[in-house]
DNA sequence: CATGAATGAGCGTTCATTCAT
DNA sequence: GATGAATGAACGCTCATTCAT
């Protein structure tokens, strides 16, 4: 691995755990095991530093999402499969649950000017995925049809609430639970 | 308006403007027209002032909402009132929308820490006004039989995605966008 | 007690204890029982407060050791009941060691300024009662004739040794200690 | 010479004028010539800076006076040469003197709990080397059998009183004075 | 006389960024 | 390219002093 990507690994872990404002350039440039100055060598400055990171962590989060869906044959196994992706990464990964949602990149004051680099495809990209699915259910006559967009923002909007929920009240996520949500969104979604 | 207030009221729009580490102590004492160590005779630090401002913020939230919502007769009324309103406070104070949901306190990483000194049962509160709305719907044999608890965070979590949705994209709210959003979700509601 | 005694006793508790910059003046305002603009009202500012408080506790000292050493017949007398008083006070008091010397008065470095507005008659009789002392065992044939000056200031200047060692090492005075050194004070004074 | 040592240099002789709680952090910077963040690369933080600038400069006058001692034949010459030797090292550099007993270290309030992290053996040994010149002297029957603790105490304790009223009164140290005190010291000390 | 709410100057410390090597 | 020593602007917090009541 090259040394931009050191760093922005390095980057995802620390700003992911302590966010922008705790996160000293030291302290990355020292898990990445390069020298300080030599993270200026690849971006700009610290918030150059952030965007990339948000970017790139985005990105990787969308294509595993969108792999992991292909694989499903039917919309109702494709939407569990995107509510359990997004949970997956999440427990595999605390430290990037923080990038995760568009949500938290947004309403994060500290970074809202930021917000205007993180490029932008790849946060509508990560609700074009899901409405696609939706739409296909709608298109096959095996979901209500509902407007999608509306459905598509509910569904990413419930799983950022239960990841509050989770955050928020400092308790652990269990598949009994993910399984429950899952179920009611398909009860939600399905026809009969 | 006693000093206090004054203070709290500043610090409401400079933390939500700015955010917790762009804000300085120095910045409010200045807006709310007092010395910068009177800061210091209402409020332990800066943390505490900050945990203070939000939780004075929802609980001036909830209660608007809870008003506003008093007052219609039909379930499917109270739910467009409740979105109404939530979009006219943020309308109203834009600076407010950075207090406004639980989300944002909790996925903010810097203040992750805080979000254990925020009073929960407020937050709680947010969501049990609008699950009472939607059980008297299903009870009243207006809604369909969903369930109750996933339904509620679906709908805060559209409002939250929303916000973020305007915020991200630098887009001004509405009134055909939230009469188009309610419709919807009534739509998914309602029975027929 | 009036308020202003009461301000006294406070502030030679609090700046013998914590020294002069780590003391506030609402804290002694407090202990006094005082308001904290009352402090204002006796003293002109912290500096002549500090002032004020080292002559009182100097004043104090000098009398306690005089009555003390009057009531002794031989200078030997005199001279332990001198050493033992000078002990007495410090183990009974501890607050009041910092205040308790020209020394610490002088050489501490923060109030090298302060020494300037001290009354010096006062702390030249706390060398002259052993100067006497001294002079009058030689006189009457059982000293050494040593310079008494010199004396006088080896003896005080050994109390001192021993008081910082006390603190410095952290150890406890004892009785035995205090014996050991008036003996051989004793013995290094006496003919024979 | 380093900037570390730069930084000491300057500590010595701005805490050593003005005291610890008078000198900044800034002022040091600025003596030394190199800017504030340098200072913290070097020592953690203010009460490190200052008992590492004392640590050098106990150790600093004990090689001194070491040296000093050493190239003297008799213990009679070497009791002088280790007055001088102090004397000389507070009148080359007055604002050592704050630092050169363990007596102002010790008694100055506001640091009593710095002493804790001075090397306590530096100050033994300022005893030590005074005890051993004693021991000599009585064991080559030249001085009288005095207990060597008490006696260095005391001649440490009166050039301490010297020094005290020194500062105290405002007054010069002449090179008669210090004749004077060796002189007496001396007599003291020797048989006949 | 007495109070204590209010003030703001002042300082220790951090850390993003630069630049000589 | 790579480094890390050096920098100084910036900010949270304290506390002596004032003054309206």
């Amino acid at each position: 691995m090259d040394k931009k990507n050191k760093i922005i690994e390095a980057s995802l872990e620390l700003f992911g755990k302590k966010g922008y404002f705790e996160t000293d350039i030291e302290s990355i440039a020292k898990k990445a095991g390069v020298g300080k100055g030599t993270v200026y060598l690849y971006f700009k400055n610290k918030k150059d530093l952030f965007i990339s990171t948000i970017n790139y962590s985005l990105n990787n989060c969308n294509e595993e999402i969108l792999n992991a869906v292909e694989r499903m044959d039917t919309p109702s196994l494709k939407i569990e499969k995107y509510i359990d992706t997004f949970f997956k990464i999440m427990l595999e990964n605390v430290s990037k649950i923080k990038f995760f949602t568009m949500n938290n990149v947004n309403l994060n004051n500290q970074i809202v000017d930021f917000s205007k680099n993180i490029d932008k495809k790849i946060v509508v990209k990560r609700f074009q995925i899901l409405k696609d699915i939706i739409e296909e259910g709608i298109e096959k006559n095996l979901f209500k049809d509902f407007n999608s967009e509306i459905m598509t923002m509910m569904i990413v909007g419930l799983i950022h609430m239960e990841i509050s929920r989770v955050m928020f009240f400092d308790i652990q996520i269990d598949q009994k639970r993910i399984k429950y949500l899952k179920e009611n969104v398909i009860k939600i979604l399905s026809k009969e």
